[in-house]
RNA sequence: GCGGGCGUGGUGGAAUCGGUAGACACGCCGGCUUUAGGUGCCGGUGGCGCAAGCCAUGGGGGUUCAAGUCCCUCCGCCCGCACCA
């Protein structure tokens, strides 16, 4: 026995990824012909630095999708680029003047080579970055489309400002309320901006997720984001200013519980309402304070309701009564219409700021208990109540309808009335695709004093992002300092205009580049609709949870879009059929980050143990969808298993007749063994890969079968059994750790195991002619022995009796009865004799 | 507060349909081999008990012949959203 076999992987490795470079075996035509198609895509990696791991598990996850697609016969399409645009390279350049595209490019570079050495099997002739000319090019061409089609529109909307640093803040910028670089308190900014209509999509958006094979929670909560709800639009009216107020409210069958009414601080005419009368100052200093304060404070403390009065009335449609007017931070501008009819009888907030403020509360639903001729008029006891019930204290037409019914009737009536009509309001909010930033795709529109904004025509494309001095945004867009490049002539009139010079948020660019994909060098059009029609939608698409609203959303706003303007094939309504989200990688419990220096690098891991050993340990350690905890010890045992699988087959191959398949011979009770157990093997990872993504029990299962055939183990088998035991773990274990798999198949059969099928379990192998039966006294484990498969259920029954250890518990007791549970056990139920 | 998860040996996890709790691996213990070994191989390993056996899936209760799995309740942790009219 050859005794220095030695698994090397970093031999066995770059040997194969340089065999698949130089073959282009991950390569995939787009004239598929007739074969069978599969599209897996991860999400577009943001290349900073070098790969963490959380982009090595998520590419462990789709190559191992990708792999098994393949050989279950699919022409597998699994491409990868870069979302190249964004802020950490920008805030970089900032910090130290090298321009973003560099130290971009940089961490591309380096994406590429690891990328390589952990051997993912990716096409990759049609990598591209979103910063790339030849890419934005068509970014901005699809946000053109939207402008011509009415669904890219400006208006004004706030901002975070940082007055120190005479720049606007993205969210995550902003701590505490104050700027995360210069400690400035943020001001609320008003600037005209650039929206996306996706608000116009939120019915579809909202149906089609039914069709989609997604995690149940991201649907949830896609939903939930959307927030539609039913109900109605009401006018209040300000007689004194001749002023109409419409509220959006989800219970107009509270009309007449109205009592008051609350503006958000925000709302454009609460000042307007105050101005020159002795509440202005109050009121002034309310809304400035409600506006400055941290968001996340103002909807934190749910028990402290404030307000103002405004001194004001509006009058309630439905009885004529003088409702006062209040302005209140619980009320939000950016839902309904920033305006709001309080009920505080049905309503907890309201209810709350009636009570704070001593403002009336009249029930107008009585509890469901009480019969129509007992309504507890003035009870105040329950409230607020946000039941069902019959209607009190409303109008005589209404007063004991149930308040279902009586929402559509006073719907029915305010519409006859011409003071309300019902009507459908979501959460969702269009998308603000506007940033004041340097590093991002450039806004393709040029302001001319006389056209207004006028599209720069398809030809002038890509409007190319200037090259500046200064990143630094000082009082406006970087771009802006550009001055020849932002001065040119209007495209319509020719007169003197100027470029847009905001760039796009970078979501816009990754909300596409999966159709880029499949057309990657098309420089006539962002793509071919046939070729898309050939690859979309992605059949399976794997990324991180942390984006199951935002991405997700715009990607498929952005599908239904194009598909609405022709660019897609009408068919194709949704971005990715499938979606699988993967759950973080954890360090004793915590997040990995470099304050904490608790981070594992794939590159040292590479390094030390090999890519195989790194993506087959990052899949084993648990269910991918769930946080998973890093052990180091735990890679040392993935690396052993590989080691050994490698070795044996080593030492297989050397002990094979030279250019003969060695007979199997299933009469011998160890080759049967082997066998039963290989496919076993074969429909547990076939299974575990197919219906669900358990990669570590599948990865379990060929543990079990190396197990299964290791010298000792393996007995009087013959060589045949044996490499083909040995060769059915190369094969089931290539998805996740294809260089050693490659290796070791390669070694015992002479054959590429990627140009392989799928191996398939033989069901002959599956039954066993016995199986070990349960036999338990009143649920309780006693015995077990071995019954035949085919046993009748008395039979199994008769086996039960006649186990001594069996009998041990039922000798002295009465039977009741006896549960049989076919192919499992035998539940003998007894009670002590009389 | 609302919504969604989760809680199993010393550790990561398995148990796919209500039917054998702890697969597989780490760690640990013992042995063999090689000893240059931090290699390789074999065996053991939930707790209590000499044993028969009993107890064990965050706590308590329930349904059932049978519960990690279903129901109720409490506790703890994680994620998301947040006064949504």
């Amino acid at each position: 026995m050859a005794a220095d076999h030695h698994y090397d992987p970093a031999e066995i490795e770059p040997r194969w990824q340089q065999v698949w470079a130089d073959e282009g075996t991950w390569q995939v035509p787009n004239d598929t012909g007739d074969d069978p198609t599969s599209y897996v895509l991860e999400m577009l990696p943001y290349p900073s630095g070098e790969p963490h791991i959380g982009h090595l598990k998520v590419y462990s996850v789709g190559d191992a999708v990708a792999h098994f697609h393949r050989r279950t016969g699919s022409r597998v399409l699994h491409p990868m680029g870069y979302d190249a645009f964004g802020l950490p390279a920008e805030n970089h350049a900032i910090k130290t003047g090298q321009h973003p595209r560099d130290s971009t490019d940089a961490a591309i570079t380096e994406f590429q080579r690891q990328f390589r050495r952990w051997g993912i099997s990716i096409d990759w002739t049609r990598e591209f970055g979103t910063h790339e000319p030849r890419v934005y090019r068509w970014t901005q061409w699809i946000f053109l489309e939207l402008f011509r089609h009415g669904l890219a529109y400006q208006k004004e909307a706030a901002v975070n400002w940082d007055p120190v640093e005479e720049t606007v803040l993205a969210n995550e910028q902003v701590v505490d309320g104050r700027g995360e670089r210069s400690g400035a308190v943020v001001e609320v900014r008003q600037l005209k901006q650039w929206f996306l209509r996706i608000t116009d999509y939120a019915d579809r958006l909202l149906a089609d997720l039914d069709s989609i094979r997604w995690p149940e929670h991201v649907k949830t909560m896609q939903r939930n984001w959307i927030g539609r709800s039913e109900g109605a639009e009401v006018v209040f009216r300000n007689e004194e200013l001749a002023v109409d107020y419409p509220v959006f409210t989800t219970r107009p069958d509270t009309l007449f519980g109205a009592t008051f009414f609350v503006m958000a601080p925000e709302h454009p005419d609460v000042l307007r309402l105050v101005e020159g009368t002795e509440q202005e100052a109050e009121v002034r200093d309310y809304v400035n304070r409600a506006l400055t304060a941290d968001k996340a404070l103002r909807g934190d403390l749910d028990k402290e309701k404030t307000g103002v009065a405004l001194g004001r009335t509006v009058t309630n449609p439905v009885n004529g009564e003088e409702l006062a007017m209040y302005v209140a931070d619980y009320v939000l501008m950016e839902y309904g219409t920033g305006a709001i009819m309080a009920v505080p009888a049905h309503d907890e907030r309201d209810f709350a700021f009636a009570q704070a403020y001593g403002l009336p509360i009249r029930r107008v639903i009585g509890s469901p208990q009480e019969t129509a001729g007992s309504p507890c008029e003035d009870e105040l006891e329950g409230l607020p109540y946000t039941g069902d019930g019959p209607l009190v204290n409303s109008a005589p037409e209404f007063d004991g309808l149930h308040n279902r019914a009586a929402l559509e009737a006073i719907v029915r009536w305010l519409d006859r009335e011409g003071k309300g009509h019902s009507s459908v309001n979501y959460r969702l909010r269009d998308w603000l695709i506007s940033r004041q930033r340097y590093w991002g795709t450039p806004i393709p529109i040029i302001h001319c004093p006389r056209c207004g904004a006028v599209p720069v025509p398809d030809e002038d494309l890509p409007v190319v992002l200037p090259d500046v001095e200064d990143y630094k945004p000082r009082g406006r867009s970087p771009l802006a300092a550009a001055e020849d490049w932002v001065h040119t002539s209007c495209p319509r009139c020719g007169g003197a205009a100027e470029r847009e010079t905001d760039t796009m948020d970078t979501f816009v660019d990754s909300s596409w580049y999966f159709l880029r994909y499949c057309d990657a060098r098309n420089d006539s059009a962002a793509w071919d609709p046939d070729v898309v029609a050939r690859w979309m939608p992605v059949d399976q698409y794997i990324g991180g949870v942390e984006h199951a609203i935002l991405h997700l959303l715009y990607a498929r706003f952005f599908t239904k879009a194009l598909a609405d303007l022709g660019h897609l094939p009408d068919e194709i309504q949704e971005p990715f059929a499938a979606l699988f989200t993967q759950g973080m990688i954890l360090r004793d419990g915590e997040k990995m980050s470099k304050n904490r220096g608790n981070v594992v690098s794939p590159k040292t891991l590479v390094q030390r143990y090999g890519a195989d050993t790194a993506r087959s340990y990052i899949l084993f350690i648990g269910p991918p969808d769930q946080d998973a905890d890093w052990s180091d010890s735990g890679v040392e045992g993935m690396h052993r298993f590989l080691g050994r699988l490698w070795r044996l087959a080593a030492e297989a191959a050397d002990e094979l007749p030279d250019d003969r398949v060695p007979d199997i011979d299933p009469a011998r009770p160890d080759d049967e063994r082997l066998l039963r157990k290989a496919h076993w093997a074969i429909d547990k990872v076939t299974t575990d890969m197919s219906e669900r993504f358990n990669f570590n029990t599948a990865i379990a299962a060929v543990m079990e079968l190396l197990n299964e055939v290791t010298p000792v183990k393996r007995g009087e088998a013959s060589p045949g059994a044996v490499r083909f035991t040995l060769a059915t773990a190369a094969s089931l274990i290539f998805p996740f750790a294809p260089h050693v798999a490659t290796d070791a198949y390669h070694l015992l059969t002479g054959e590429r195991v990627w140009e392989q099928p799928w191996p398939s379990a033989d069901p002959e192998y599956l039954e066993a002619p016995t199986f070990e039966l349960v036999l338990q006294v009143n649920g309780k484990v006693r015995d077990r022995v071995q019954a035949p498969s085919d046993a009748s259920r008395d039979q199994l029954v008769a086996l039960a009796r006649a186990s001594g250890r069996v009998r041990q518990f039922i000798d002295g007791n009465e039977i009741v009865k006896e549960i049989v549970v076919p192919g499992k056990l035998v539940n003998v139920v007894v009670r002590p004799a009389a």
